[in-house]
DNA sequence: ATATTTTTTTAGAGTAATCTAAAAATAAAT
DNA sequence: ATTTATTTTTAGATTACTCTAAAAAAATAT
């Protein structure tokens, strides 16, 4: 049974654990405490804490990894975050940029019955609005796989998890072709002459994007359309 | 400006809210502290606090009572836990009697627009699916009436909030036709002969219950079933 | 290999919220 | 009007989390 944690517990765990996956295994000290907003000291204390109660592994001046305990309280908040953020998206009619701060909070609700439900009622997604995926009730995650439609493979198909460039004319242009983040898409050919690329939108008629449109519009691969 | 305030202040102004609504104006420190569950002494240092903010009045010996930016704090508190029990009701599928602690939980997430967009999402209801009516963004809320089955107007509607009477066998009797707290009831006939009530319960069939029962359920009542 | 810089840790203290135990004020009882 | 009981307040300590400032260890540069 893992006791209750605190807000700031949970969300140390979380900062670890996203950190662990941004490269090295090890967290250190100074960029734990930079994601925090907080001083060295303070990441220190909470480093400890963590290990007293055998969340994280750590060693003094080795840094900290998680542990199997650790690491299902961070995969729960991250869960929980990104099913929030989905239900603020697609229930509520928020951006996908003004739901973060929400979840920050929602993500600490204690009911898990709760997350549950609210998984059910969203249809039971596997990836944010972001294009990030959520973990399942067992932590396990979809490893999705994220590129450029000017670089997937033709005959690729897949959701618009991002765009790279937040010019307004771009995003003007998106919203008149009616490529939204989230809209499927099928990547029909692609011109060697000028990186145009033909595409599908949620099956809708084939269109022409221009070279330029296509490397700032990132997709997640999907197996079939 | 209301300052950032901790769940915990925002849980006391509640309280006092709450117990200055049941019966007596001033609120005394210790049946705050029975109501937060904690000991008078911590009751005091909090209301000392509040006081300092300028969200409650208090004097020694005297109690406690809300002033007019405390008043806003609490009614905003109270809008938020009883938006998002209609939500777990409506929208989550939870009973009536598993939401409060959801709820107590879910009443300090920060941020207007959510509540604003929670709001429209549930259609702007009046009412918590216990019957307590919903402040509006204003603390304004409609005042409920609360009546027996057996004294409302043939085609009322309304919402079970009390039973009258601990009696078991009423108790036993109630659950076996399906009626508990919270159930939507539509009042269709009654009987001049006996006092019986023909009602509908959670758009059920139509069925009979005596006069002995009518009289001891209260509903308030709702504008549309 | 030694000096310098960076990172990490400790020491000590502050704040918010809580507690127990005791003192002070108020209310109730005779 | 005293005594008794109750309520309320204070005093002092505790826990979780935070900080600054200084010490210790590790990494880097010369």
């Amino acid at each position: 049974m893992i006791s209750e944690l605190s807000f700031t517990e949970e969300n140390y765990l979380k900062a670890i654990y996203h950190l662990s996956h941004e490269g090295k295994e090890s967290v250190n000290t100074n960029s734990l405490a930079d994601s925090m907003s907080t001083t060295p000291a303070s990441a220190n204390d909470m480093v400890k804490r963590l290990a007293q109660k055998n969340l994280i592994g750590y060693q003094k001046y080795k840094g900290a990894t998680l542990l199997s305990k650790g690491k299902k309280v961070a995969l729960t908040i991250v869960r929980k975050h990104r099913l929030w953020e989905v239900f603020l998206v697609e229930k509520l009619g928020f951006k996908w940029d003004e739901v973060h701060e929400i979840a920050e909070q929602l993500e600490h609700i204690k009911s898990p019955n709760l997350i549950k439900r609210l998984d059910k009622f969203l249809g039971y997604p596997t990836m944010d609005p972001h294009g990030d995926p959520i973990p399942n009730e067992d932590g396990v995650m979809k490893e999705t796989v994220r590129a450029s439609i000017s670089d997937v493979k033709i005959g690729s198909n897949g959701i618009v998890v991002a765009v790279n460039n937040d010019d307004t004319l771009l995003l003007q242009h998106l919203d008149s072709i009616g490529i939204k983040l989230g809209s499927r898409i099928h990547v029909a050919d692609r011109m060697d002459f000028d990186g145009s690329v033909s595409i599908t939108i949620d099956e809708g008629p084939k269109q022409f994007i221009s070279k330029a449109v296509a490397e700032n519009l990132m997709i997640t691969l999907t197996e079939k359309k």
